[in-house]
DNA sequence: GTTCCGCATGAATCGATAG
DNA sequence: ACTATCGATTCATGCGGAA
């Protein structure tokens, strides 16, 4: 019997970070606020300024993260005046500046990404998952990912629709998570740095621009029961109730009221127990 | 009946191009040799001169590109030290101080690749393929590259001509007919910006793993027929081949004397003979 | 209980219109 | 000239109701 707690606070990430002690969290998740985008909470932050508004929060993130910890930032740039913007880039090389290492980028495939056409254009259906950590060494747990493949997915690569294989062939991997018992004792086989995740759309209430299973990947990969995970931009209290739900201690940060409210009711910040041998948290999840 | 010319340069590019006229390209697509590999046709650059290296070169690019003209550049940067190095992204900034537009950045999902993990990272199963143009209109032919539609309509379109075969066939000729039509006309969907080709791992010419499929898209999406295509770094000819076999005339530069050879051999750069009704180019090749 | 169909809904982007 | 707002475009997904 241990306790799994869950923290949720209110305020800006900048300044609720500074009361936090260094080198506390094994893993820092976060989707930040896209520049242009939630214009209530951080008043809309402007393309041009946004590696400037980034950055002191970064530099809190980078103390309160362990030397073997991870930060996974999930991020993309727009489209501005036909171009792609360039602030992304520039916050990389900002933050290496800094001192974070920019170990590796992963890509999240939206396989459901927003609809539109446009004379010069595609529909944007990638986003990055740029992986910084403090030091060469850190903690990952690749067997926590790993896939199941073998004869399982051939088979069922093979029966897959013609219109699938000339679209995607990524279906036997995108199930990852899914009847993960099902694939207990079949072959498994490392995953690659490219995600095919769903944004989880036509939910009740909220969209989930944030889905359940980006945080839980990293989470599995990063984190070891009891862990402690960071979300300064918690929005809707996914990446907290993941956590939780996931066995790993977890403080998540908002500063829209609105959004703080949903995630205390998301997230349950209660001090949760959890009966290891009856309900090891692998089978409360799924994907 | 229409020629088709395929020209093969041995040489550095930056001096093969500095003899060409300016706009007259309608797509450059390349695959530059990666820092630190192919060290015997370049000189093995450093990752930390690669953008010194490589910016004349785009600077004479810019130039023999027409002003509609696309730039497509599949690069990857490589882990150097345990971090991604951040030559790609410096080569993105330079570039747009050179005049370059960043318009888009396509990332190519290397479906097939072999298995395998290090023990602070997994296995690499993308790469940029980065547009620059040289105004914000550019020539792109979204139709050509569209993909069949996703299962929705799939079942939906098998259904109404299983009816339209069981049932009273004068339907299909009145207002029936139309319906149908209408949606055979919807099956076809806009791609994304994420292509998922595979690499031609068997391939015995090379082990640079530049396939066909990956030039071919391009082609398809940047030019029509008898439109110029330019690959300053052709390496065994595949941009030339593929372009020669799609009715588009092509340059393709090679330093190395062992690939242009190659190119010389694959590329096949006598001037062809198409004749159109006889032989259209798209039957020559597939998605 | 299945399977199927209709429908709403998006971290979007462009171009035109208005202040 | 430069910014702010609005309409049109488009498709994968899951829900709920119907056959």
């Amino acid at each position: 019997m241990k306790k799994v707690e869950v923290h949720i606070r209110l305020g800006d990430c900048l300044d609720i970070l500074s009361e936090m002690p260094d080198n506390h969290f094994d893993l820092i998740v976060t989707s930040p606020p896209y520049a242009d985008s939630r214009a209530k909470t951080y008043g809309g932050i402007k393309p041009d300024k946004y590696v400037e508004w980034f950055l002191p929060r970064t530099q809190e993130m980078l103390r309160v993260l362990k030397p073997t910890g991870t930060f996974i930032l999930n991020i993309k740039e727009k489209a501005v005046n036909g171009e792609r913007h360039t602030y992304v880039l520039e916050l990389i090389l900002a933050m290496r500046k800094q001192g974070w290492l920019w170990t590796e980028e992963f890509i999240w495939h939206k396989k459901n990404c927003y609809p539109g056409k446009w004379p010069n254009r595609f529909r944007d259906a990638w986003e990055r998952c740029l992986q910084f950590n403090k030091k060469k060494k850190f903690n990952m747990y690749q067997e926590a990912v790993m896939l199941p493949m073998g004869d399982w997915a051939e088979s069922r690569l093979r029966k897959l629709s013609e219109t699938d294989k000339t679209r995607d062939e990524s279906k036997a991997q995108s199930g990852f998570g899914k009847n993960v018992s099902n694939w207990i004792g079949r072959d498994k086989v490392y995953p690659t740095n490219v995600l095919h995740l769903a944004t989880e759309c036509g939910n009740k209430n909220h969209s989930a621009a944030f889905p359940k299973t980006l945080p839980e990947w990293f989470i599995k990969l990063f984190t070891k029961e009891h862990d402690w995970v960071l979300d300064p931009f918690v929005g809707s209290g996914t990446t907290c109730q993941v956590a939780r739900e996931m066995g790993r201690n977890s403080v998540g940060i908002e500063a829209l009221l609105e959004n703080y409210e949903l995630a205390l009711e998301n997230a349950n910040p209660v001090q949760h127990t959890l009966f290891e041998k009856e309900v090891p948290y692998e089978t409360h999840y799924t994907a």
